[in-house]
DNA sequence: TAGGCAACCTAACGTTCGTTAGCAAATTTT
DNA sequence: AAAATTTGCTAACGAACGTTAGGTTGCCTA
């Protein structure tokens, strides 16, 4: 099941591998170019600029981590649950794309303005997702959490390290992962 | 209290924040000598090279680790409370050094051989001491953890984003937030 | 007071960078 | 068959890069 590729995705995913491995900043269009097997300047025929790939790469996963918690949220459901669903959400999109993901958590600061800006600002919302569901585990005494925002940037950190190692065809799939995670944050590595 | 550091100091100092901020492929050496207020040939007179600096960061902070680790150990003590000592160790050593410790973080991929390998394996010796800790505490009995590689990259993860947003001026001191930390690793969000 | 050294300078090196201009071939669309 | 689009090339641009060479100044010490 090959998906056939434009030239200019190819360039996008093969810059991506690149930026996550080397950073941004330390890839050079020759790089790319070299992975490619093409020159350098040929690229332009199909992008604008470097940073144009690193804006369609944070972008489009800002949307891919949106849409899966949306999807993923139940309101009717307890705080533990809809936790425990954007959890599983997040996780699903870290691990079907790790290289992508690497560049969107750790790359965007070598956006210009106002993409830089536009960005941060789509990740305090996605942040303000996960708060909402602490907020209201505190009010029907679910949860026992000192800050809210402490415990949304711990669960989120805890969650994000996961593309450095993550391999499709490890001894864990991304639903294990996400169980595990959950089960950890959520219960702590004591024996109750 | 004013501490007096000696040029090569001040260069190391200056180019960790900027390493921090912009990353160590964005950082020229002319953006370090405005920075000083001088020349960027003149930086020559003091290292021999960029990545020296780099070099110097990394390896600096891999001992501070490493000292905080071993002081805080109590090898009588319970899994629980040597999990605890270790969290807050690190976060101490996090805390007082924001800007190095971002730096040994994530920059320290930008080493070059053979220094990128030495690295990696002390980094690797970092993280036995808390898979000792956490294989302890299983075989105790005190821990329910599905792997122990996984349980303590978890950890870490979760610890390492501090270095993101801690003000020495903030609501939290280290001390707060290392036993807030410690608390919602070893027992969850979960209200018991 | 002479020597040494720390600190910084100007000038420049060779290299690499992102990007543009202009053109050619192949492929697809009309 | 003609036109348009895709994909690539060579050559080159100006700028920025890390770094070296060689010299000047001012302070500390013998």
């Amino acid at each position: 099941m090959e998906v056939i590729l434009s030239r200019k995705e190819q360039i996008e995913q093969t810059a991506t591998a690149l930026f996550k491995n080397r950073g941004f900043s330390a890839t050079s269009m020759r790089d790319l170019a070299n992975q490619l097997g093409i020159e350098a300047a040929s690229i332009y025929s199909h992008i604008k600029s470097k940073e144009e790939i690193l804006q369609r790469v944070c972008f489009r996963m800002a949307n891919e981590f949106f849409e899966a918690i949306d999807q993923a949220d139940v309101h009717t459901a307890s705080a533990s649950e809809r936790l425990q669903a954007a959890i599983t959400a997040h996780v699903q999109v870290l691990t079907k794309n790790t290289e992508a993901s690497a560049v969107f958590l750790h790359e965007w600061r070598h956006l210009s303005e106002p993409h830089h800006a536009e960005f941060l600002a789509l990740r305090n919302r996605y942040e303000e997702h996960f708060r909402e569901i602490i907020r209201e585990g505190i009010k029907a005494g679910e949860f026992k959490v000192p800050d809210e925002k402490f415990a949304v940037l711990t669960i989120l950190s805890a969650l994000n390290w996961i593309h450095t190692w993550y391999k499709p065809e490890g001894k864990m799939n991304a639903e294990e992962i996400a169980a595990n995670l959950a089960t950890m944050l959520l219960n702590g590595l004591k024996q109750t």
